[in-house]
DNA sequence: AGATTTACTATTTTT
DNA sequence: TAGTAAATCT
């Protein structure tokens, strides 16, 4: 095993944290510090120090930064690709759904369910809200969403629904009855479906680590636990980290409370603030050097976090050369901020720069929208985070719930997927065959039960039937194959009802390329729920990458050359509906999020007025950017009026803007 | 009664 | 665009 040089590849405070011995530890990690790379030190310490991997788990925010993470270790340590590395982690999410599956017999929780994601939760709301809110008038009935966000935050909080609701929504408390009924018949119906939603999978796993036999074998199993973005994690997190540890300690959590992003999804920002408190002899660490940005940018950061009030201080430093400041560009509309946008990428293109060093982040989706457009009209290829992801879109939803009846015979939400895309099949039609249908024992009985419909939908049953019958005899174990069955069929559905869908069913052939490298069910249907990274259409890979289009909260942990900031007006940063100061406080942190992932060139943009469905509407600039000294920009359009015009060729027109090009905040080829 | 079509409206962030 | 509600079919 190669030996490395610890103290010569990390600074001082890196190397604090990498060589911490045992017990508890906090590390507070500003915004381009090295965080992930002292994660990854960490566990190459511990290896290197005899440590066995396995004895290691880390937690990150998503799976990909865990995998990537692992990956880094591995290199580190010089460990060959298919030499057996057992250290391995994931989201608190992919943690307990492995682990429930392997322990949660032992103590008599389920242990054999399929996962309800967020759609699905949307769905069972959509299903039973119809049912218990007959008699409420269509504009007094809380949307599924609305239901599902009340009701997880009670849960991920651990606090009642009543509270939850007066915390979310308090214009509805009126019909907190309802709330707490549905909440009820929500979580009945779950269980009958045999399915776990996102929240039921911390919950389950939290019993899990407090029952004490469990918990033993936990505490032998990882001897190290290692938390990323701490920050955002929640109460019932906290408590499975402390359970985790109890009995060794070893727990070392790492975030940033000037990066607390997670609030509306109940991350909890005390987590990280009264974490000495509930970790005795905790050590602090802190990481306040900045390898990422420019001064011109750490400068911009500092102030726009300057006026949050809840804080743990820190005193960012940066070690980078000095180079432009930032770019504040106000545009007459979105769509001359798009030209703007993608001219801007064009002009880095030409100059050489790397493709997958370009970023475009936004507070909400649809604020891509416009862009979107133009970089297809210029050929400019992209990757689009946030928003709809694979896995969710509707048609790979459809096929999929044929593979999830397959695997758990009872859910109701697949069931009543695939039974509504029939003729002659609705809601009610599909709710009774539901009912049905549960009352088999085994799917091996669906094709010999006796189930009928009259004339239209009796034509559709059997050829649901058919499918089905094909897929239960078939003995096929590869997941691609199976897809294959229901695919078929599909084409005629899918065509009749989508006229895009030529791209759809690329869609579906990337899926069927996916699956087919799964030779068990079970095992695709659990990873699918869990996976945020695979994109589907991963379009033409250009030498240098593609650009990115993320929201601000997609783009959490990451770092690019040059960063745009675009749509950021008065109507959408802060997002108009948060009122309250710490939500207003929270959006401050989304916007430092945002600046801080630039480590060259940051460009901030915002429309004067937007097209919309109605007509056109006036803009004005973020009150956040308002805020801020216009010192700290290359550029104040703010005072200097419009500069962009509509042909989207001639687009400079103010005289101080061409003249800074050649000032240099342009890169030249011999930047990178 | 229940399915399907049409018209309308309102747009945060997500493991 | 996507989700919902009213209007119209079967």
């Amino acid at each position: 095993m190669k030996k490395i040089d610890f103290k010569k590849e990390l600074n001082k405070e890196q190397y604090g944290v990498v060589t911490a011995g045992n017990g508890p530890h906090l590390v507070l990690a500003g915004a381009g510090s090295g965080k992930t790379r002292t994660l990854v030190y960490r566990a190459a310490w511990l290896i290197e120090q005899g440590v066995r991997p396995e004895k290691i788990l880390l937690l990150t925010f998503t799976n990909k930064a865990a995998n990537e993470m692992i990956e880094r270790v591995r290199k580190l340590l010089s460990i060959k690709n298919n030499d057996k590395f057992p250290l391995w982690g994931g989201t608190f999410h992919s943690v307990a759904n492995r682990l429930l599956r392997i322990y949660g017999k032992q103590i008599g929780i389920q242990s054999d369910f399929t996962i309800l994601d967020r759609d699905d939760s949307d769905k069972l709301f959509k299903t039973i809200g119809k049912e218990l809110f007959k008699n409420i008038s269509a504009k007094n009935k809380p949307a599924p969403a609305l239901l599902r966000e009340t009701i997880s935050f009670a849960n991920n909080s651990k606090i009642s629904i009543e509270e939850s609701l007066e915390h979310k929504f308090p214009e509805w408390l009126p019909l907190l009855a309802y709330f707490e009924k549905v909440a009820t018949e929500y979580k009945r119906r779950k269980k009958e479906s045999n399915v776990l939603d996102f929240d039921d999978l911390l919950l389950e796993w939290k019993v899990l680590t407090a029952h004490p036999d469990v918990a033993k074998i936990f505490a032998k199993k990882w001897e190290y636990v290692l938390v990323d973005e701490y920050q955002d994690t929640n109460v019932i997190q906290a408590e499975i980290i402390f359970n985790l540890s109890r009995e060794h300690k070893n727990i070392l959590a790492v975030g940033d409370d000037a990066q607390s992003i997670y609030s509306f999804r109940a991350a909890d920002i005390r987590n990280i603030l009264e974490f000495p408190d509930k970790f005795k002899n905790c050590q602090l660490h802190k990481l306040e050097t900045n390898y990422r940005s420019t001064p011109e940018i750490l400068n911009l950061a500092n102030q726009i976090i300057a006026d949050n009030g809840n804080q743990f201080k820190k005193n960012l430093k940066a070690v980078k050369d000095s180079h432009t400041r930032p770019e504040l560009v106000a545009l007459r509309s979105n769509l001359e901020e798009a030209w703007f946008v993608a001219d801007r990428v064009d002009q880095l293109l030409d100059r050489g720069m790397n493709a997958k060093g370009i970023a475009v982040l936004f507070r909400a989706a649809h604020h891509s929208q416009a862009l979107e457009m133009e970089l297809n009209k210029r050929g400019i290829a992209y990757e689009m985070r946030g928003g709809l992801r694979f896995f969710e879109r509707a048609h790979v939803k459809d096929v999929l719930a044929y593979l999830k009846v397959l695997g758990n015979f009872r859910d109701e939400v697949a069931w009543l997927r695939i039974l509504e895309m029939y003729e002659g099949i609705g809601p009610v039609t599909a709710q009774q065959l539901y009912r049905r249908i549960v009352e088999i024992k085994d799917i091996k009985e669906l094709p010999d039960s006796k189930i009928e419909l009259a004339s239209k939908a009796g034509n559709s049953w059997s050829k649901i039937m058919e499918i089905f019958t094909r897929l239960i005899r078939s003995e096929e174990q590869n997941v691609g194959k199976l897809l294959n069955i229901i695919i078929n069929p599909y084409g005629d559905y899918l065509s009749e009802k989508y006229t895009d869908y030529r791209q759809r069913q690329d869609d579906l052939d990337q899926l069927v390329i996916f699956a087919s490298e799964y030779e068990a069910l079970d095992l695709f249907l659990h990873e699918i729920s869990l996976q945020e990274t695979f994109s589907g259409r991963e379009g033409r890979q250009e030498d240098g990458g593609n650009i990115v289009l993320s929201t601000i909260h997609q783009a959490k942990g990451l770092e690019w050359d040059a960063v745009f900031v675009i749509s950021m007006t008065d109507q959408s940063f802060p997002h108009p509906l948060c009122v309250r100061e710490e939500e207003k406080e929270e959006e401050r942190r989304l916007f430092y999020v945002a600046a801080t992932r630039a480590e060259k060139y940051l460009y901030l943009t915002y429309p004067l007025s937007m097209f919309r469905y109605d007509g056109h509407k006036s803009l004005k600039a973020s009150p956040f950017i308002v805020d801020l000294d216009s010192n700290l920009f290359q550029h104040n359009e703010l005072s200097r009026g419009v500069t962009y015009a509509s042909d989207g060729v001639e687009y400079v027109v103010d005289e101080d803007y061409k003249e800074s090009d050649d000032n240099g905040f342009l890169p030249d080829a011999s930047d990178w």
